[in-house]
DNA sequence: TGCGGGTGATAGGCAATGACTATCGAGGTG
DNA sequence: CACCTCGATAGTCATTGCCTATCACCCGCA
């Protein structure tokens, strides 16, 4: 039984004639004649009477007609289904951002997509690199926002923006005053990281290779804002992106200093499956990255 | 698209591997990838992310998927309605009887079916055998009970019994005592018979041909029970088939006489379109006629 | 009563479709 | 690094379904 036979079957039972029937269905008459014999060889049932005078529905003709008129209805809805979803750019999207990026990022990059992709609604999970990459992996997002490094064979990554970090001290620090400050001399000082998990804690430690080694430094923190507080607390130094230090989170208690040259940074990608299918939906995100409002680079498209 | 191409993917769906997948619908792996993708082309939408690791459903995937499951469903139940009406025994039959032959056969004609073809529930319609000749034709019933003549082309007939005519006079009428009676007789008295269209009336003149060509004999009636009405009411005689002289119909008013032999009679039959697939239907009728508590003689199958 | 115009069924040739086996290339795993 | 499994690809082959041409039948008409 094949979807085109019950098409054919239809054409007899509405056109209750096998050559105006082979008509509309743009077969010839015996092609038509064959596959509807064909069809009832199989369903073991007549379905027509051929009449000379004209065809006539059997009782069993009647109901598998009808039953095939749901078929097809049901199968022209496949098709529709498929067609909305033809645009990458229509459906949901499912986002998975690091916490040192989210609440930064997050609230321009839905604006400007709301704008550029309407269709695509976020759906979004805010958790550590290492849970967003087996997420990734498993097919439960779509797509990561993490920072460099990051790979995994299978994953593809498109650049968004390089991110400078900053040094965050309290106003009374003896800093406070001070423009810039070498990322070595923040092993003199009570550093203040996220715990243990948090790529952005690596990072630092990264750029500050000098006590990567000695004992971990001061207390830990679970996200950036609440470092900052305890920046503000007094309780010592810290380092947060750039992102995180706008004029919206401006705070009288926090002096905020530039590394010396080489600026310390992060890069910023989208990573995704290189088999999904939606590369639009990532690129529409890699576009909507340089027009926000964050004081971050836009990161040049290397590795293409 | 094809429901084969459905099966498939709801197959890939199902398994998340390929070659499982395959396995389970009995092809190969390659004809399997060939067929998916090949419906992905043709909806212009990728179905399935083949990752090294496991197979995963896109969002249009899931959607298609979904719906194909509808598809192969509704599928399902033509097959499923085919195999409900695959004896001919089954489902409801359309039966046209005339008026002078239905309210004599057809009580003992259902209970008879009832056993025999207990699955087959009849749509009965009396009319005159011209109308009952149309909507043979036109595919309205599915088997007429007619009285021979009868014949059409494209249309078949099966003998059922043979019923001998009576005739039937007032009690008091000068014919009460006699034994029997000569066709030709009956041209001398008040005949009455069924209005025009009624095959019963020709076959009664087509008996007595002496007074065919004459002005039409007496008083006409709508229905056999009309005429015996009148009979016993003593406006006339007339002739009766057997059938409808049964104990049952026994009434003191009227008196029975036979013919003098040859003795007229008409052949019942079951008429239906040559094309007509439920013969077994008709054959249960015609199986059934000779177990009928009829004063009826039953017919051989001279012409089959 | 024979003759066109209609029906659906049949016959034979042909091309497209789908299936197969064998193999590849990519990843993951010991 | 060898080995295994994944899905994709290549090439061949049989089946399928399609077409054109024709048949057999029935109708209505002359």
């Amino acid at each position: 039984m094949t979807l085109q036979e019950l098409k054919y079957v239809v054409a007899v039972a509405d056109e209750r004639n096998f050559r105006r029937a082979a008509d509309k269905v743009f077969v010839s008459q015996p092609s038509l004649s064959a596959s509807v014999k064909k069809l009832e060889d199989e369903l073991g049932v007549q379905l027509f009477e051929r009449g000379p005078q004209e065809v006539l529905l059997t009782e069993a003709g009647r109901q598998v007609v009808a039953q095939a008129r749901r078929v097809l209805d049901e199968a022209a809805r496949v098709k529709v289904v498929a067609k909305e979803k033809h645009d990458p750019l229509r459906g949901t999207l499912r986002l998975g951002v690091i916490h040192t990026i989210a609440p930064y990022l997050l609230p321009d990059l839905v604006m400007a997509l709301r704008s550029s992709a309407p269709g695509m609604p976020l759906d979004i999970e805010e958790n550590l690199t290492a849970n967003l990459d087996q997420m990734l992996r498993g097919g439960l997002i779509d797509v990561a926002i993490v920072a460099e490094p990051y790979s995994a064979t299978g994953i593809e990554t498109v650049p968004l923006y390089d991110e400078e970090f900053r040094v965050v001290v309290p106003a009374k620090h003896p800093w406070a005053r001070r423009k810039a400050v070498s990322a070595d001399e923040l092993e003199t000082q009570n550093l203040l990281l996220l715990s243990i998990g948090h790529c952005f804690r690596d990072q630092i430690l990264e750029a500050c290779r000098e006590f990567a080694k000695p004992a971990p430094p001061g207390k830990e923190g679970n996200s950036l804002e609440t470092l900052r507080s305890m920046v503000a607390s007094g309780l010592g130094i810290s380092v947060l992106p750039a992102s995180a230090l706008t004029q919206r989170y401006a705070n009288p208690l926090i002096k905020v200093i530039d590394f010396l040259p080489p600026t310390p940074l992060r890069r910023v990608v989208a990573a995704f499956r290189t088999d999904f299918p939606r590369r639009a939906a990532v690129e529409a995100i890699a576009a909507a990255a340089p027009t926000l409002d964050l004081p971050v680079k836009a990161a040049p498209r290397q590795r293409p």
